[in-house]
RNA sequence: GCGCCGUUAGCUCAAUUGGCAGAGCAGCGGACUCUUAAUCCGCGGGUUCGGGGUUCAAGUCCCUGACGGCGCACCA
């Protein structure tokens, strides 16, 4: 009974007020960056849609306060590619270990293989409302931004190989377990108590998501065999102990290289290229060509773009992985601290979506816009808590998602939601730098959508003329009769349209014939046949949902010399429903299929005449 | 070994910071001249996985056990 306060609190304000107050004991303007960072390597999913959607939500609401805030996107471009996902060319293999920005697209149509995966992503972002300040890590390196960083890191190698120690529990020492626990504890406290975990349950669906399907099978050979020339500490032990930075090669370009020597005073060192053989130099001084080992990188940015809030997948989030050790390296060699982190956990899809356009198997955020409206995968994606898993289904439970949303806007218009769910839906419909997500002026259900393109075989014409039928017969829909036009419609008229090619089973969709059931036309009896006379002949009286209606009720009556509006009786009842089959039969070659009036409606009076009696219209 | 998530109606899942356990589908009953996954109204349905604890109050918080899923400890 907290009466009077207006709560709208949620895991987004929550984190907000973490993030404010992180930024507050920060160096800078008071600015509070917001930050994600997605590697480029492969068609980006919807699962990576979260690492940009979780920062994002957190970004608006510190906006909404009036509170100056940026959000990054750091683009991992700079990453060494691990393998050839199907469907690439084999002999892509060869470029395994060079930078993802330096590898070409295989089918030529981007400047590179980073590119080609972050132009369709950036448009789905667009469309979803975000705004991110993107920032290339091949850039950054190569400009010499983090110079300076890659110094620290590289004195403080001994550092770095002690607080990764702390965390190796596999091999050798079964040693210490508290020094883990202190550690993330200390990293992790400032989020709520919540920082420590995350992780959790993931691909809901059983059906598969099939990105799982294709990591094994694809990459094995090339991953195994480019991974062991690039096994880093091991080899580089030898030689000049951990170095937290790797080259690529001056000559083929990958970063197979094992330092041999570093000359600290100089910030020059060498290596050696197991791949080509190369014996080359480096210096990390200037512009850089290599880059820091990931669980240096990640740390080293969050000091260098001032990071107070982030998102990061489970797999970072566990004890001993990244994010924990990041904690402490952030902190005891870059003098910065950690950001207010939430860990999410993963997307899963069920449905079977179509497949992605070039490579991967896991759908992207652009497939789920083809189905989905904008506003409406950002809700998913911000009614659940990160840790929560969310699974995204493209099969049937797409109507489901459409009538809820409805219904919950529905609710908001007339001011009966709680304070919590209004706010998730206020954030799921705009943004504050960009106002509201593209969404259509007149909502009709998605299911009657999705059934009228099914029955008019998508013609515009037909469509529009049922709907405006419909919405002028239509039960409650008496509230808003402004006329409308197929733009109005959209996005939903679309994603209804190709939910309903690609995702309604063949046997649950209506195909109307193209030619007349001439057997069952030739097999007709006399009552049978005389009953479609009447039917065609009476299409031009009134042609509306309410006449025909009428007029199919009819038939039967009029069959037996009865008027039209005659009651009905059990007989007629029975007569009527042989009479609906007969239609159905003749029209879709089945028993059943969509109401009659609204049937014939998408059939048009002349392709109607022609399969019911078989004359050309 | 360390850690995370889940377990709620026949099924799929909700339940804002602890405050009367709720929807959809399925089932049953009724209405619409009624056939369709394009309609409406109603009904039934629960030991919230087990055990302990805190509290006026626990699906929710703490401890513990079971089952299911996953992450890290090698790399990113």
């Amino acid at each position: 009974m907290g009466g009077a306060v207006v709560d709208r609190q949620d895991w987004m304000t929550r984190a907000a007020d973490d993030a404010i107050e992180r930024a507050a004991r920060r160096p800078g303007d008071g600015t509070v960056v917001c930050a994600s960072g997605i590697s480029p390597s492969g068609p980006i999913h919807l699962g990576n849609l979260r690492e940009i959607l979780v920062p994002h939500l957190v970004a608006e609401e510190i906006r909404s306060r009036g509170v100056p805030c940026e959000h990054i996107l750091s683009w991992d471009d700079y990453d060494r590619l691990r393998k050839v996902p199907a469907g690439v060319p084999a002999d892509f293999a060869e470029h395994v270990g060079r930078p993802l920005s330096a590898v070409p697209d295989p089918w030529g149509e981007f400047p590179n293989w980073a590119e080609r995966f972050k132009a369709p992503f950036r448009a789905a972002l667009g469309r979803l409302g975000i705004e991110v300040r993107e920032i290339s890590q091949t850039e950054m390196y190569r400009a010499g931004a983090y110079a300076d960083g890659i110094a620290r890191a590289v004195a403080a190698a001994g550092t770095i190989d002690a607080i990764l120690g702390r965390y190796r529990t596999l091999a050798p020492a079964p040693g210490d377990t508290d020094s883990t626990g202190g550690a993330g504890g200390g990293v992790g406290a400032a989020g709520g108590g919540k920082a420590g975990g995350g992780g959790k349950a993931g691909r809901g669906g059983r059906a598969g998501r099939g990105a799982a399907d294709a990591d094994p099978a694809a990459g094995a050979d090339v991953d195994v065999a480019a991974d062991e020339g690039a096994a880093e500490d091991e080899e580089s032990a030898s030689a000049v102990g951990y170095f937290p930075f790797r080259p690529y090669c001056d000559v083929c370009g990958r970063d197979t290289t094992a330092v041999a020597a570093f000359d600290g005073a100089s910030g020059q060192g060498d290596y050696t290229c197991h791949s080509c053989a190369n014996h080359g130099r480096f210096d990390i001084r200037g512009p850089a060509t290599g880059k820091l080992v990931w669980k240096v990188d990640w740390p080293m940015r969050w000091a260098f773009e001032n990071v107070s809030f982030e998102a990061g997948g489970v797999d970072h989030s566990s004890p001993g992985s990244s994010f924990t050790v990041g904690g402490s390296i952030v902190r005891e060699v870059f003098d910065g601290e950690a950001p207010v982190y939430l860990p999410y956990s993963f997307v899963g899809v069920r449905g079977r979506a179509k497949l992605s356009g070039s490579a991967g198997g896991a759908p992207t955020p652009a497939d789920a816009l083809q189905i989905l409206e904008p506003a409406i995968v950002r809700w998913i994606y911000a009614r659940r808590r990160p840790n929560q898993a969310i699974t995204v289904d493209f099969g049937p439970e797409v109507l489901r998602v459409y009538d809820e949303w409805d219904a919950l806007n529905r609710r908001a218009a007339e001011g009966g939601v709680e304070p919590a769910e209004a706010a998730v839906l206020d954030r799921s419909r705009a943004t504050a730098a960009r106002g509201p997500v593209d969404a259509p002026r007149t909502v009709f259900p998605f299911r009657l959508l999705s059934s009228i393109c099914d029955i008019t075989a998508d013609d515009p014409t037909q469509i529009l003329r049922i709907l405006r039928q419909a919405r002028a017969t239509g039960p409650a829909g008496s509230a808003d009769t402004a006329p409308f036009d197929l733009a109005d419609l959209r996005p939903r008229l679309d994603c209804a349209r190709a939910w309903t090619r690609e995702h309604v089973p063949a046997e649950a969709r209506t195909i109307v014939r193209t030619e007349p059931d001439r057997a069952t036309l030739a097999s007709l009896g006399a009552d049978e046949a005389k009953a479609l006379e009447i039917l065609v002949d009476g299409l031009d009286q009134d042609w509306s949902l309410d006449g025909l209606t009428a007029l199919t009720y009819a038939v039967p009556k009029l069959l037996r010399g009865l008027p039209a509006d005659a009651p009905p009786t059990a007989e007629l009842k029975q007569a009527q429903r042989a009479f609906f089959v007969l239609v159905y039969q003749l029209l879709v070659g089945r028993d059943t299929g969509p109401r009659l009036p609204t049937l014939l409606l998408a059939v048009g009076p002349e392709r109607i005449r022609t399969l019911l009696t078989g004359r050309a219209g």
